[in-house]
DNA sequence: GTGAAAGCGCTAACAC
DNA sequence: GTGTTAGCGCTTTCAC
């Protein structure tokens, strides 16, 4: 493991010329430049990243917190930000939770031993104790807030409308003829799913029908508790002619659901997804489904976060994004019973 | 940002003491070890990596280099590996490659400028120039192979026997009457394609069925490419009563592309997957899969890397582990034409 | 049991 | 343009 002591001894030049070929190449005559070239280029030299890190006081590394750090619908968030963040010289480390607080705060804490520069934070509150007096965004590290926003201003954030979504997504079951529409919901912990249920209830409302819990049901974003929220729904009196179920992923545990209880999908009940995953357009009926721009909020996510990498103050922003209802043939109009 | 000399100065005792309070407490009295302590969790001081790792030698990161990080097969093998990782206080970072050698390359450059101590490698090449007259395991660093298997000997390896696992799906297909079975196989680069391609030639070979060429269709594990394979399948004289999927991923594809042509799975078609992803037991029919043991898989490469990591040389071994057949509802007896 | 001092690999301010 | 020097934050001899 050469170092640049190494490279300079051997190019006849102080340690500093060898830096400077590397970091300001400008400084440097042609003539050292070429020779410490050469031998950096023959030896593979790389500088040490810890010590270039401990001397300009940066890891160059960023660190996501997330509660399900791979899932179907994290995967293209995550895959913009990592995409950007390279290309700035940034790498990326998945924090993944399993929804627990203190993994959010110990993921949090990299960035105070400067083992990361900067956050990337999908869960709904914030890994740090902070003083109420002072602003927020004087006292927190470059961080961006997405998908799952903290209820609090001050805070860079991106997402996009959910309840909006919802409602847009369940006006479209109503535009279908259905009255008694279920809902297979994710857990109440996660802002997002609280504001989609209030855009069901919105839009429900003002089509003048009454909200009935008992075709509410509440689940975790897993398979599992999709398939048992769905036998719920049609063991109902009165059985929903469409589910809106609040993930794609537990939109498919649905379908497989109903038609192993010989239930069709869309003849006997229509199913509206949430996110449009890449399998939404590759599953048996393929599914309609409430888009989220799920490459765009990486995105955005790191033009927030950037500029505040690079000394800037954070940004007091919520940039909320374009959904899309995207519809294929898993819904289609009530049955007339 | 307070550090070492700050915490030492208010305890009254040199930074020495500060850093043998948290590496070697035994080695300072009770009285001093407390008073250090106590203003430690006040003021919540954390060891700045970047110095650690620079006086130590060492980053505590692993880098996982992996042609496409975050698909439903790789999921569980991470998160096994991340968890691992954790526990023996390193952190994961996700290198995708996109099957990009550069990017290998260049992942595996971390460990040279010490961004990371060790490496799991998914991909079946290695991505330094080694010296053929050397044992491998001396001029590598901490390393374990997994999955994608370097076609060479002297690493430690993880996989299971796929060519195998690939002759007891294709038995299994055979055992239903199936005497046409097709193949969408993933890109042939890959070591484990070749391997499941050879057990599926193997297993028909036994059945006294010759080889067909026109059945086997070479894709990408994506979604598209296996589309394009299943419409070509069932377009072929002599249609094939059985597709045989070498990922899971690309079996619901197929399922999907099979309805979307009237044809109904496993009636008319029988599909059979390779992995048992968490979906194969949500889709529509459930799939019938060769299941690998994708969380052993994670925890077999930390049992290999740990040890070298610990400074042990390269253990030349290659663990195979089991797969196993899982009969779903997505395979039926042949049809009788 | 404890402190002083050296040094991990690098960069930047300063002097020439 | 280039070299010398100091120091980023920490750990670990070495002496006491």
């Amino acid at each position: 493991m050469t170092g640049i002591r190494e490279i300079a001894i051997e190019a006849e030049v102080s340690p500093a010329t060898v830096s400077r070929v590397l970091r300001n190449p400008e400084l440097v005559s042609e003539e050292k430049r070429l020779r410490v070239m050469e031998i950096i280029n023959r030896t593979g030299y790389t500088p040490n990243s810890l010590g270039v890190g401990l001397r300009k006081a940066k890891s160059n590394r960023l660190v996501a917190i997330i509660p399900d750090a791979i899932s179907a619908f994290n995967y293209p968030v995550i895959r913009a930000i990592e995409s950007i963040a390279l290309e700035h010289g940034y790498s990326l480390l998945l924090g993944d939770t399993q929804e627990m607080v203190s993994r959010e705060r110990s993921f949090a804490a990299m960035v105070r031993s400067r083992q990361a520069d900067g956050i990337l934070l999908f869960c709904p509150r914030l890994p740090f104790d902070v003083e109420p007096s002072i602003p927020l965004s004087e006292q927190l590290p470059p961080l961006v807030n997405a998908c799952e926003l903290v209820p609090i201003n001050g805070l860079a954030q991106v997402d996009i409308d959910n309840a909006l979504a919802a409602e847009d997504g369940v006006n479209y079951l109503l535009s279908l003829g259905h009255k008694r529409i279920g809902v297979v919901a994710g857990n109440l912990t996660s802002p997002s799913t609280r504001n989609r249920l209030e855009g069901y209830r919105r839009a429900i409302h003002k089509a003048g029908i009454a909200y009935d819990d008992s075709i509410v049901k509440v689940g975790d974003y897993g398979l599992e508790k999709a398939e048992r929220a769905t036998l719920d729904l049609i063991q109902c009196p009165n059985r929903p002619t469409a589910i809106f179920a609040f993930s794609d992923e537990m939109a498919l545990s649905c379908i497989s659901t109903l038609y192993k209880q010989q239930l069709q999908v869309p003849r006997d009940i229509s199913v509206l997804g949430f996110d449009n995953i890449s399998y939404a357009n590759y599953c048996n009926p393929a599914l309609t489904t409430v888009a989220q721009p799920m490459a765009d909020i990486g995105k955005v996510c790191m033009e927030l976060l950037l500029p505040q990498l690079n000394g800037e103050p954070m940004p007091v922003i919520k940039r909320v994004l374009k959904h899309e209802l995207i519809v294929r043939a898993s819904t289609g109009p009530a049955p007339t019973r």
